[in-house]
DNA sequence: CAGCTGACAGATATTGAAATCTGTCAGCTG
DNA sequence: CAGCTGACAGATTTCAATATCTGTCAGCTG
């Protein structure tokens, strides 16, 4: 057979610059490169992807999407809102804390690009605010939770955790004490949310 | 009289360098520049600090306890706990955004010292937990916060509250809504702190 | 003729030589 | 002689020339 001459799609050039930002970096990955790696002219990426910066904030929503679908899960469970919300944020921490370790290049390729898209990091923060509103709704109806508006106490609790899943605060994440602190604030936010 | 021919001062070359700073910003600020505003050699500056980033850091140490003392008279108050406690998150949001808002460019040049310097950082926030602290201990006292160690308490409040005090925040404190979020935070922190 | 190529203009990044800065210290000065 | 100066070596920054990249588009190709 033909060594593999598979039709250019956004699919394929979106892996394409995915292993091109890990191979170079995000301040070296060029359009060319990624033309290069796919075997056509850096003019066909064009035709999928209006500019650069398109195509960056493209893999950056896939980035962030990835994380949002691990977390659907746990909201999606029919068990204890208190239970599921303890286990929310141990894992929306625990993900976080294995990326930034297990590849720290990958992981700040990926906060120069959530820098460059504020937008897509807002719309993956909304995602985010609107997993946890739906477990607070689940506690206020099962009478465990009491929120006047769980709307606004879900960004409450996305905002007072931020320092365990901000990537800006990756740097901390690995001094010792990190995980009785963490401990600590999601003990209080469930105090605080008891009825 | 004489043109001021005072005599040199660590004190004296600490105003001239937050001077320069605020002049030039943080990049293009030299121990040459603090010399000449004092209108002596460099030289006469390093017989006060080892290095330019000993100066450095001295100015933002300086910088930074200026914020704490401002808040420790709310510690020191003999009022109810809850109201000190929320009197204290108030008027240290307040105080950062009134920072970052008033006068941009010196705030940014303040980012960068701090970046550099992050012992002085932790000395500093160390310092605020330590009025937590204080403040919790009090209402465990009076009974009406509960607190099985008010240190790791303490902790988490200040994580918990960091959205709303850490400089890397200061672009989103005046986006709408941002007052209500900081509310609904301190809101929830001291319904969990309750007895 | 849909999809791709590659040459091109303007924008951006790299590079290396020149300029400036940091930190030291022998000697000056009041 | 305590405190300051200013020349100096090595480190860092600046700047301008050069190279590379982005985004377009007329035309090629299967």
């Amino acid at each position: 057979m033909a060594p593999t001459p598979q039709i250019l799609t956004a699919e394929r050039i979106l892996e394409a610059t995915e292993e091109v930002l890990r191979r170079h970096g995000p301040a070296k990955a060029t359009v060319v490169d990624v033309a290069r790696a796919l075997g056509v002219s850096h003019g066909s990426v064009y035709r999928h992807f209006r500019t650069k910066a398109a195509l960056r904030e493209a893999v950056t929503k896939r980035w962030l999407d990835r994380t949002s679908e691990s977390l659907s899960a746990i909201v999606a469970e029919d068990r204890d809102p208190e239970a599921r919300l303890r286990d929310w944020f141990s894992a929306l921490f625990a993900a976080k804390r294995r990326k930034a370790g297990d590849d720290p290049e990958l992981f700040a390729t990926y906060m120069v690009l959530t820098d460059e898209n504020g937008d897509a990091v807002g719309e993956h923060i909304a995602d985010l605010v609107g997993q946890l509103r739906r477990i607070v709704e689940a506690g206020v109806a099962a009478g465990t939770f009491t929120a006047d508006d769980p709307g606004t106490t879900a960004r409450a609790l996305f905002h007072a955790s931020r320092r365990f899943h901000d990537p800006r605060y990756a740097p901390e994440w690995e001094q010792p004490g990190t995980e009785d602190d963490f401990q600590a604030v999601v003990d209080l936010l469930l105090r605080g949310l008891k009825a």
